[in-house]
DNA sequence: CTGCCAGGATTGCAACAGCATTACGGGGAT
DNA sequence: ATCCCCGTAATGCTGTTGCAATCCTGGCAG
């Protein structure tokens, strides 16, 4: 783990340094917000630990300044000045964490390991066909940039044949896949579903047809 | 945005949620630990105000328990004690955040936005469609330079629908945004908000529409 | 090669679930 | 006292969907 510290006053940032040294963290040193923002942009820290009174501005402005260059590091701002209203201040410029001095260690570690903690934004996938672009999770799908709105059902019967891109999706399954097992059909509606999405793929010159195999079931293709 | 509050003053607790719902944020409320784990798998949360005095034991455990459930919502603990090694202790347990009581609103205020800053990107933090800006952390509208005052549900379906810009949004899923469990609606309240969501948005002259999906959910979409 | 047929495709239609809008009134806030 | 939010319900509307009638097609048997 390696943290950058920015802080003016030497004895501290020294003491610092050496107790998060013993718990194995690295620490890079910056005496001033220019310094700092040097550094920020040649490394990557797993955190920032910054000051708010320092020789050449406030420390919280430096958070917008990071933001903006997409730099997106949590930030711990460490302060002297703990009043309530200033936390308000700290956080909402984009600080992770606000910690009045005299701190214990501890605490400062533990913070650190809460942020570290924090997941990652887990991406959302979509399934890209032809010139398709399927988000099962938010049920939305684009024919290149246009969206393409489609009626419940053939949305769940295109999202069935797109989860199994390019393999046959059985007859049943695609029922099973637009129907709950309260809802009976006794009809071809599964066909008229079939056939009024391909038109409207069609339509949106989506690249992908809907292929039969008799007597087996469906599959999505590129044209 | 949606939080669960896990409290057994419910004088607290009532004053709490008032505060929130004032900030357009939806509280669901837990007088204890058996609860609470219900309503966390049940649903989904951006956030958990946890206290550490519960009825049915130590605030802390739960985390762990949460964890191994596999939910990683934030949690912020709120406490009397706010020792620092108390702290210390909540945080290695698993808390994102540690607030000592007394606190002002504010400040619980920052460190849920704080918080929530994480998964979305910094950039995002306004959002924009059509001519209307959105500031999810500051429950602010504007419809290009003039500010739009709408009513505390109106921005919460405004909110939940821009957070996924030109995406469906399940109806249900609406609900949830707008409502916690305990306020049943028996009725098309929700149609409701929407239709005067719409009349205002055209009345701004927002340049955005609400799009129905037929028995999928909305859309917000450019004109 | 031809005819037959089961399975598939298409499309009009009517029913209905789902949506939009609006008026009303209770209740909370100022 | 006043205003506005908000839930409710009544009303009217609209697109989706199930169905069925009809047409099409591929594969197989003779």
């Amino acid at each position: 783990m390696r943290l950058l510290l920015i802080e003016d006053e030497r004895e501290l940032a020294n003491a610092l340094s050496a107790a998060l040294s013993r718990q194995g963290i690295v620490t890079d040193h910056a005496l001033n917000l220019g310094d700092a923002l040097e550094l920020t942009l040649q490394n990557t820290y797993d955190a920032i630990l910054l000051d708010r009174r320092l020789p050449d501005g406030e420390g919280l402005t430096f958070i917008p300044k990071l933001r903006r260059a997409g730099v997106d590091t949590p930030v711990i701002v460490l302060t002297a000045r703990n009043e309530p209203m200033e936390r308000v201040e700290g956080l909402d410029l984009g600080a992770d964490d606000y910690l009045g001095k005299p701190f214990l260690i501890e605490e400062l570690m533990a913070r650190v390991r809460a942020l570290l903690r924090r997941p990652p934004t887990l991406e959302e996938q979509t399934i890209r066909v032809g010139r398709l672009h399927i988000d099962p999770l938010h049920l939305h799908v684009m024919a290149g940039s246009v969206p393409l709105d489609l009626p419940r059902r053939e949305l769940l019967v295109l999202q069935a044949l797109a989860k199994r891109n390019g393999k046959t999706v059985l007859r049943s399954t695609l029922e099973d896949a637009v129907y709950n097992y309260q809802e009976e059909i006794q009809s071809n509606a599964l066909d008229a579903h079939i056939s009024r999405l391909r038109k409207r793929l069609a339509d949106a010159n989506a690249g992908v047809s809907i292929h039969n195999i008799r007597g087996v079931g469906y599959l999505l293709r590129e044209e």
